[in-house]
RNA sequence: GUGGGAUUAGCUCAGUCGGUAGAGCGCCAGAUUGUGGUUCUGGAAGUCGUGGGUUCAAGCCCCACAUCCCACCCCA
């Protein structure tokens, strides 16, 4: 048997009526806040990646599907941040007014072993604000994405934020630490001894109990941060604070890829195992640059891990009811009910039709959920009034179609 | 890439000492005429993850691989 490639997974109903609502929710919210849908191909060169997410990167180095397509070397793309900024210098949306607000949602691919809420093929959510270095926008865009998650019926998440600095203050930074690593690494864990060398931040993220003395006596980025840096930091908490916004600074967050700079933003939640990260993002001001734009065009954005956000919100069951099952008796009345059932969909209404046996009817009207039966048989079409039944009170009536109809736009309010 | 657990009917799982498979739920069909839920009866459905090996005989023992789950690495 053919299945599923390792990985990837099929969405079937009822998951997908979460999905469907979970998208809309954050369609309508995007669209309070001025962002506008951008697809891009879901294939770019490999090129795009290696400088846009960086080279080093876990990423690039060993989780991307990539191949050689006639000379050309081709990736699916792991993230989409990298091909909407190419698409912006592509088509010079900088020479466009404001600020480019521009969302997106779709599936993404990186070759990673598969676990509890990680996915070869997993779905994000994301968008991006390009042309605009003020905090504010960063506040807006954190903002934004919390109205998503709360209105997509997510509770009990933490905010976190931190500033990783900029090309001025960072690197200063980063020397600091590695040499304060040189003493103490020796005594972490075999991880942190590698990354010592490997990816200094990295330490910072260590999760082994024993070393988190040592971590926290290690400098903090925030105390590092040029005035520029900081001044933008203490202005983006500053508008938090002003919505109302709750959040935790965490200077010892770090983020995976290496295009962020000062402002950076994570959401956690408890449900979901080991991944806990429900989305990230942040500010990438040289990003666009250093994928060849001539101007200067920073920009800040986040991904929500689709995945893990259904996840943890699928308890609440959504079903989709259906308003009417029609039970036609006999093949003149299946002619007779399948211009009937045109009519009611067109009417908004969500009608199954079938065929076959009453009782046999009855019983899958009642296990789809109908809340309605009509049965038509050679008495009703004569009469012109059919037999409406309410499953749930068991209550029956002889109605005209408009009477039918009215009965239906009654019980789905 | 590393480690641990799992894999038997559509689903959740039993399966004794090695003797070629069971349950519950679901699905399908009946219990006289055009009426669901409860009940009763019957039925279909399994290459026991795949490929080797041991054995007179393997769901069970051995090896390899695959997939899923959990964790590490890393990350959404």
């Amino acid at each position: 048997m053919i299945k599923a490639v390792k990985g990837t997974r099929d969405l079937l109903p009822p998951s997908t009526e979460v999905w469907n609502r979970v998208e809309s929710v954050a369609r309508e919210v995007f669209r309070a806040y001025n962002y506008h849908e951008i697809r891009t191909p879901i294939l770019e060169e490999t090129e795009l990646f290696a400088r846009g997410v960086g080279g080093e990167t876990d990423i690039v180095t060993k989780e991307m599907y990539t191949f050689d397509d006639h000379g050309t070397s081709l990736t699916l793309r792991p993230e989409n941040t990298a091909s909407v900024i190419r698409a912006y210098i592509e088509h010079r949306l900088d020479q466009k007014p404001g600020v480019q607000k521009l969302y997106y949602m779709g599936p993404m691919f990186r070759r990673e072993r598969p676990q509890k809420g990680r996915y070869r093929q997993f779905f994000q959510i994301g968008a991006e604000a390009i042309g605009s270095d003020s905090p504010l926008i960063d506040a807006e865009v954190i903002e934004m994405v919390v109205e998503i998650l709360q209105r997509a019926g997510l509770s009990g998440f933490k905010l976190l934020i931190n500033s990783v600095g900029d090309g001025n203050c960072r690197p200063q930074y980063v020397e600091q630490l590695r040499e304060e690593l040189k003493d103490a690494a020796p005594k972490m864990c075999g991880d942190c001894q590698r990354r010592a060398e490997t990816n200094p931040l990295r330490v910072l993220d260590c999760k082994v109990e024993p070393d988190q003395p040592i971590i926290d006596a290690l400098p903090s980025i925030l105390d590092y941060l040029c005035e520029p840096c900081r001044l933008h930091f203490e202005k983006v908490k500053q508008f938090l604070t002003d919505r109302g916004i709750e959040y935790e600074v965490r200077p010892r967050m770090v983020r995976g890829l290496d295009y962020y700079m000062r402002t950076t933003f994570e959401v956690v939640h408890g449900s979901l195992g080991a991944q806990n990260s429900v989305l990230g993002g942040g500010r990438y001001d040289g990003l666009a640059e250093s994928l060849g734009s001539k101007i200067h065009s920073p920009g800040i954005g986040f991904s929500i891990g689709e995945d893990r956000l259904v996840m943890s919100v699928e308890g609440e069951q959504t079903n989709v009811p259906l308003d009417l099952f029609i039970a036609p008796l006999g093949d003149a009345a299946v002619r007779h009910t399948a211009v009937m059932a045109r009519d009611l969909r067109r009417g908004g209404f969500a009608v199954e039709l079938a065929e076959g046996k009453l009782k046999r009817a009855m019983e899958i009207a009642n296990k789809l959920g109908a809340r309605f039966v009509m049965i038509v048989g050679d008495n009703e079409m004569a009469a012109g009034r059919y037999a409406l039944k309410n499953m749930a009170s068991g209550e029956q009536l002889q109605l005209t179609q408009d009477e039918i109809a009215a009965a239906l736009a009654v019980a789905s309010n």
